[in-house]
Formats: C-alpha cells, sequence, structure tokens
DNA sequence: GAGTGGTCTAGACCACTGA
DNA sequence: CAGTGGTCTAGACCACTCG
C-alpha cells in the first residue's frame, strides 16, 4: 500500500546532497534489510529466537509481504537469519552443529570430522602489542583478552590458537569460564558476551614450527605447519577478534570450496 | 498461464514411484533451472553470449516471468550466469578479470594482486597412475594429459603446478598452445576444449619442499610449502581436472573469507 | 524510445509444522 | 486446524543501456 510510489516515508535513498555523485537509488527491500538488521544488532531478538512473521514484519514497515521476503532472502544467505518452513524465520546462532563447520575448516584425511578436545592454556588480560592493536582497530595500549589454546583430535594435539578479542568488550572472561562452557567458543561469545561473529577473513601461510609451537603440538622444531591468520567481524563488519593459529597437516587439511 | 494448477505438462515431481520416500515435490522454478543449465551444458549460448531475455524465456517454458527471474537468480549466484541490468543476461566466462580471483587466492602480503608470468615445463600424454585415475573419475591407465609450470610474480617463481587433465576431454593440447593463448588457462579450455570449470574443491596442507620443487620455485630444500590440491568440477560435479600446487608463502598468502 | 533487467504489489494456492 | 514460509501469477512502474 505505502511506497507504490517514490518511497516518500521511507528512509530516503542514500548519496550526500551536494556531491558529485548520482542520488544513488536505493531499493525499499534493502531499506528493510538495513531496519532488521539494526534490530538484530539491537539484540531485539536472541540468537535462536523467532523473529516476527513475514506479514508482521511487511505490516510494520508499511510495504508488501514479497519486499519483506526479499529483504529477509538476503539476510538468510548471508546467514544472519535461518527460514524454517512450516515453523518461522530465526536468529541464527553458532550454537549449532551446522554453524560449525562454517568456521572449523579442518579435516581429517580420513573419516568423519570429530568433536576437538580443548585444552586453554592461558587466558590474560594485557595491554594491545601494536599490531594486534591495529588489526583490531584499537589504540596501542587498549586492553585486550589474549587466550591460548590446544585443540586435539582423538587424543591427538593438532591446532595451536592465539586469540586476541578487545578488553571492552569481554570483560569478565575467564580461563575457567572457558573450560565450564559446553559447545563452541563463538556460542559462548554471542550467549556471554552479546558479541556475533558474521564472517571472518583468513590469510594462510606455510611456516616452520618453532621449538615453543613444536612442543606443544609434540612435534620436532622446523615441521612445517599451517599458519591461519583470521580476523573475525561483527556487524557493520567490525573486527572483534583476531586469531593466529598453528594447524599440524600431517593427518589433516583445510579444506576449501571455489565457487 | 499454464500451471496455474499443479503443473501437468511440465516435468514431473523427482522421486521413484514404489520407494518408500514422499513424492519429493519440486518446484517449477527447479526445473526451469535445470532445463536452462541443460541448455548450457549443450552449449546451446556459448560463454560470453547473451541468453534469450526472460519475456522470451517465459513465453518458451509458458510460465511467468517471476518463475524465470528465480530460476536466473539462482543460475546467478551459481556463477553459471551474469545478469547486466539494461544488456542482458550473459553465459558466465573464464575469460573476465573479475573470475580470476575467484580461483587464484594467493596474494601479495602487501600490493595489490598482479598478474602472474606463466612458464610451461612441461606438457605430455600418460597413463593415469591410480589415484589421479580415481580423483579423476577415470580408470586407471586411461589417458591423461600432465602439464607443469611455474608462476612468477614480479620475476620471482612462486607457485609449482602439476595438473591433470582427462586426455579424452583435451585432445591436441600441446605446451605451445598453452604458451600462445592470452589470457587465463581456464579460458583457454572453456574456449578450445568445451570445458567450464564451474567450482573447485581444495585440500590445503604444509608441507617441506623437497629438492626438485625447491630448485624450481629457487627454495632450498625443507622449506615449508603451501600444498593445495585443487579438484575442479564442470556441469553435474563431474571431476575434469586435479590440479596440485606448491606456493611459497614467504611474502604471498592465501586469501580466504568464511561467511 | 525500445528493450533489458530490477522493484513492488496483490492475491491465490501449496507444503510444512505443531497444537 | 491455524499459522508459517514457499511458489506462482499478473501487472505496473523504475533504472539502465544503447542506438
Amino acid at each position: 500500500m505505502a511506497a507504490a510510489v517514490p518511497p516518500s516515508g521511507a528512509v530516503a535513498p542514500a548519496g550526500r546532497p551536494g556531491d558529485g555523485d548520482a542520488p544513488a537509488f536505493s531499493p525499499l527491500y534493502q531499506q528493510i534489510k538495513t531496519l532488521i538488521t539494526r534490530s538484530l544488532e539491537a539484540g531485539e531478538w536472541r540468537p535462536g529466537e523467532a523473529i516476527p512473521s513475514e506479514m508482521e514484519l511487511a505490516a510494520r514497515f508499511k510495504v508488501s509481504q514479497g519486499t519483506v521476503r526479499k529483504a529477509i532472502d538476503e539476510l538468510a544467505t548471508d546467514n544472519l537469519l535461518v527460514r524454517r518452513q512450516g515453523k518461522g524465520t530465526f536468529v541464527a546462532t553458532h550454537a549449532e552443529q551446522k554453524v560449525q563447520f562454517r568456521f572449523l575448516r579442518l579435516t581429517p584425511d580420513d573419516g568423519e570430522p570429530a568433536g576437538a578436545q580443548r585444552r586453554f592454556i592461558d587466558c590474560r588480560r594485557l595491554r594491545a602489542p601494536s599490531d594486534i592493536a591495529r588489526a583490531l582497530d584499537l589504540k596501542s595500549g587498549d586492553a585486550v583478552v589474549q587466550i591460548r589454546r590446544v585443540l586435539s583430535f582423538r587424543g591427538a594435539p593438532v591446532v595451536l590458537d592465539d586469540i586476541w578479542l578487545p578488553g571492552q568488550l569481554f570483560k569478565g572472561l575467564t580461563a575457567e569460564r572457558l573450560s565450564d562452557y559446553r559447545g563452541p567458543m563463538y556460542g559462548l561469545f554471542e550467549a556471554e558476551f552479546g558479541v556475533r561473529m558474521i564472517r571472518a577473513e583468513e590469510k594462510i601461510r606455510a611456516v616452520a614450527a618453532d621449538a615453543g609451537a613444536g612442543e606443544l603440538l609434540g612435534l620436532p622444531a622446523g615441521t612445517p605447519l599451517l599458519s591461519v591468520e583470521r580476523l573475525s567481524l561483527t556487524y557493520g563488519d567490525k573486527p572483534v577478534e583476531l586469531r593466529r593459529g598453528l594447524y599440524n597437516t600431517a593427518s589433516h587439511h583445510y579444506r576449501n570450496e571455489l565457487s
């Protein structure tokens, strides 16, 4: 009913007036998408909960169901929402099996990917070194939480992770809370600290194990290891985690799909 | 007009009769998608060419424009088609700059990804060893083409690739044709041999350079290298290329996006 | 201006879920 | 059975490209 003509009451087309650019037409469903994303970010609906039905949202935003549908479709493609026919549309959560494999790309050469045993070696608060600060978009010297852990598969240590988190967002995170939590670490982050990892960028290299890493992974120094540096981002592409992992790829590999 | 009632004249819902499964409802747009894919596979429209307009396809298949649109939308998402507003819908081609970066994931640590210099060391026909045959879904002993090449960036060798292709599909492929061709190798494959790479699966490891690889890449034996094994697939997920690459990641990295 | 894809609407009906 | 998302249609209008 509304917006059968140029979206008047709705969000204005982007593009600052006065600059040389064209008005930058922005379709209605994009604006709806932005509005829903804001609600997600603000926590109007919690991870795992259902959001209002398409009809309700259409009424709320004064657009047709089809327009809301297209907005939700794209948010589902972006893994922010999950559609379930007959039940509703739900806020995506890391506390699900399926979601794990999107972020843990290491797979055994033979056999099914199995659950990992986690061992937390360290969890401390410190002032961010300059490279960490730069990556996390902090000021050098800001507080960060550093976590060091080892992942084992079938009893054998395979992954050594060093993780840095902005201290501001993760107040009260301790090794104990990490150890006690059942389920994936990103599940804890979203449940306890309200920080949702949306996507991540990884840089992968081959390096030689140094003495420290070798010891923790039970390998001689010099063994080739996969170095995986991950920057995790939340809403608005804001960086909220830097992770440097060393993977023993003797009997596991990093799987990737090009499409 | 047609199919306002259960799609009668159209493709029947999948599901073998007699088995215990439900009839397995298949939506109209999915059937259209299959039909378009068949035409692509059969070469009705060549890479880079425009396919008929949505209106024309709707008329041909006797469905509404919206249904064709949804089919094309998904094919565009799968990178089989490319939509260009105001111009038409085109068959995706590897002879484009944009497509390169989908398959070449190695990036310099600083600066923009630049073009690679290619040097072909070898190109021969031989009988497939059993592991290669298995990966390519051939019989052990079937003819395959093996290519060995080195990629250099700014004059420094960085990548050593061993590539195996089914001999059946690549008759007449020689080192000379590879060297002479301007543009990406997958561009040559689709233009000269009608083989289109749709997607690929990669397995990544860290390994130590052996003497041979070390020499070709100008590195001491034992240097950690990224091992990238790629299986490329065409329509129907049929494997058509096996590639084993060794990457020197001293000043480059493999970038990946998790989402 | 004609033709293309892109957006938006309104309404009908279908498939799936759970009370 | 009611309520959800999923499909399909028909028609209007908009944005973009090119002759």
